[in-house]
DNA sequence: CTACTCATGTAAATAGTTACATGATTTG
DNA sequence: CAAATCATGTAACTATTTACATGAGTAG
């Protein structure tokens, strides 16, 4: 693990930011890789800071409140970079607590299941519209060196991913609504 | 949260279980849904006997060696129960390291980042192979009332979940190999 | 002047991982 | 008899969430 930091490090080595920017890119501009809330950046940051992997200048904002602009070092690159170009092993199952609901839902009533399938269905159909909204901003694939070009192919993923779900829970309700018809002709 | 609770209500409500049938089945059986560790689950076997929802007897096995035996209560299956048929929250994004080193890739040289979509793809596939071994032993679907009609449903989707992961990768794959030789070409 | 966003933190609790620790039983 | 698996726990650490706490700047 430690995956935060390299977060951090990630968005720094673009552009310099604020703990509040960073906060509001993990949670808009990674595009559901990763998440933290601004309680687990803040002090991330401090150590971070710490061990010289980044810096900070105070900036003044309007006549009193004070900013700090965060950028990385040259020891936070190269401790960035060398995760960066490494060979990650296979993320491990995905907690899913829906599907683990749906894993016990053989002891509930049969119309109750379909119920829980269509009300995930709704959900997931909501994000896949609101993702398919996003890639539409593309009007071109952009080239390859262009961080917006990894920003389309991880957009991508979710969209196949959300598409999937929302394919594969159709295809639940089918199977239960059948054998649900099936049981009702008796 | 607190999910790991009805992971161990479920697979008791099922059928009684010493911790470590527990952690066994957690690992295996819950094809994916959730995962915790022994060192996780003893402690909260501890809690949820406390809070009365499970109870245990002792059995010995062999001359020495003492098992608990742990069943759920009346009020375990109550509040099981009742989270079962609860229609819960779209689930928050998931956190994915590789996603999130991809999304940073553009720093990368062009067939470093290939390489690193090539080593994910191919674990992807393995995986892949891994789980339609598993599906393939189903012969047919199961009725709707079967515990397994609810292991295929929830099978189902991490087949579908990994074939889409494949086809994304190579789809990433063929994006930055198509461009890599154009630019050649020039 | 009010509501919203910008801005930065800490505290307490829960969740989860890795390592430590031990010993019995079974299978080859 | 050795190795694998069964069996149960604790300790220390890391990660994450939720709640507490505060105050400035900006737009309507």
């Amino acid at each position: 693990m430690g995956t935060l930091k390299y977060a951090i490090l990630g968005l720094l080595n673009r552009q310099e930011m604020t703990g509040y920017e960073l906060t509001k890119a993990i949670e808009h501009s990674l595009l559901g890789s990763w998440r933290a809330k601004h309680s687990q950046i803040y002090p991330e940051l401090k150590s971070l800071t710490q061990k010289g992997l980044v810096k900070y200048e105070v900036e003044i904002s309007g006549t009193v409140l004070e900013k700090k602009v965060y950028s990385i070092t040259e020891e936070g690159r190269s401790d960035f970079l060398h995760w960066e170009s490494k060979k990650l092993p296979l993320q491990p199952n995905t907690k899913d607590e829906f599907r683990l609901q749906l894993y016990f839902s053989s002891c509930l009533p049969p119309e109750k299941r379909i119920e829980l399938l269509e009300h995930q269905l709704a959900l997931h159909q909501a994000k896949l519209q609101k993702l398919k909204r996003i890639i539409q901003k593309f009007d071109a694939i952009p080239p390859t060196e262009e961080p917006y070009f990894s920003d389309y192919l991880v957009l991508g993923g979710a969209v196949a991913r959300e598409e999937t779900s929302c394919h594969w829970l159709k295809t639940c309700i089918d199977l239960c609504q059948q054998r649900l018809n099936d049981s009702q002709k008796d």
